[in-house]
DNA sequence: CGTACCACCACTATCGTGTA
DNA sequence: TACACGATAGTGGTGGTACG
């Protein structure tokens, strides 16, 4: 059974040829893609699709994967456009909700996780902003927060994911150096603190650069997809990703991260174990055999003669003990490095 | 089917002008 | 002098249509 799930975004630059079945259609790409790399929920932006090439999709690639769109209103098949894309082969359809709050920009879908968890996507592709003028950025953010505070029952996304066509600090994620206007890093904050979420690859990685989007023309490179998560989700998640999509003429690349659902065995109230990469890990297999050794050592020292402080029920709940606290300190120890590995 | 065309789209850089 | 702002240019793609 899984508990995990990887979840990613690609602002992949129109449909490619208008026929699904032609060889530069893009979306066979994007089937080999979420195919290739275990993709469980992919957030797709400058999708170019209209309602009538979202049915089609669903319909050619029906067996394999569901797309849910919203399309630019003005000109669907010519710009924006998100889409959340799930591979039915590793996410369960049932129960899924899908809310529209900004036509072609935020789309959000609940998903049911194993054990009744609800996972709220909210995948956007914002404007991008012109020169100084940031205010088209700016108002989608306002406009999904004003849609959530008008709407309190609906569903608060705790992934929020895509194309943001903006940096929150331009001294690292831009090359060169430069920030964007002030009015869209603020009203993107606001959304982030209405929301409690924290963008997950910075978290991980404090002062690393990374790019998403190169503009060959330029050679300028900004790290403008992105996607934030709450504290929850941010424990867990794993192998925090920046790839090449594979997709034709997609010029950004493509994000992805691992989470596990907020109740998955990890930190479930259910038993505690020792995590995979604790067992295979050799400092703790060391200190697991020296430990076995000194408490066999013991025993054979006891001489089948028991009393109330040395006994082996005695013995072996200090030596389980030991392996314990042994495997708790080494999980701690090895998490941040692998995370760092990545 | 491929190609040629044209308007449009996405994104960044640069340059001139006004303002502190 | 420094910066904010607005307009514009530049590059390379897209989608739609027409034409062979």
């Amino acid at each position: 059974m899984k508990a995990h799930i990887n979840v990613a975004a690609l602002n992949m630059r129109g449909f490619g040829n208008p026929s699904l079945f032609h060889r530069d259609n893009k979306w066979k790409y994007i089937l080999a893609m979420l195919r290739d790399k275990r993709i469980g929920i992919l957030i797709l932006e400058e999708t170019h699709l209209n309602p009538e090439r979202i049915e089609e999709i669903n319909k050619h690639y029906e067996r394999v994967m569901k797309v849910f769109g919203s399309s630019d209103p003005t000109n669907p098949t010519g710009r924006g456009g998100v889409a959340v894309v799930v591979n039915k082969q590793l996410v369960a359809l049932e129960g899924v909700k899908t809310f529209e709050i900004v036509q072609g920009r935020a789309l959000m879908v609940q998903l049911v996780m194993h054990k009744g968890d609800k996972i709220n996507i909210l995948a956007v592709y914002a404007p991008n902003v012109s020169g100084n003028d940031g205010s088209a950025n700016a108002q989608l953010w306002r406009d999904i927060q004003h849609w959530l505070e008008s709407k309190p029952h609906a569903p608060r996304p705790n992934v929020l994911m895509g194309d943001f066509n903006m940096v929150e600090s331009g001294a690292v994620d831009r090359l060169p150096a430069h920030d964007d206007p002030e009015e869209a890093v603020d009203a993107l904050d606001d959304l982030k603190m209405y929301l409690q979420l924290k963008d997950g690859w910075r978290t991980t990685f404090p002062d690393k650069k990374g790019f998403t989007f190169l503009q060959d023309a330029t050679g300028s490179q900004s790290r403008i997809d992105r996607i934030y998560v709450t504290d929850g989700i941010l424990e867990t998640a794993r192998e925090w990703n920046i790839r090449t999509s594979g997709v034709p003429n997609a010029d950004h690349d493509l994000i992805s991260v691992q989470i596990t659902s907020e109740n998955a065995p990890f930190t479930a109230k259910g038993r505690w174990r020792i995590p995979e990469y604790v067992v295979k890990d050799r400092g703790f297999l060391d200190h697991a055999r020296e430990q076995g050794i000194i408490a066999k050592k013991e025993l054979e020292e006891l001489n089948m003669e028991r009393s109330p402080g040395k006994n082996p029920q005695q013995i072996w709940n200090t030596y389980k003990q030991k392996i314990i606290q042994k495997a708790r300190d080494r999980a701690r120890e090895i998490v941040p490095g692998l995370v760092r590995k990545i």
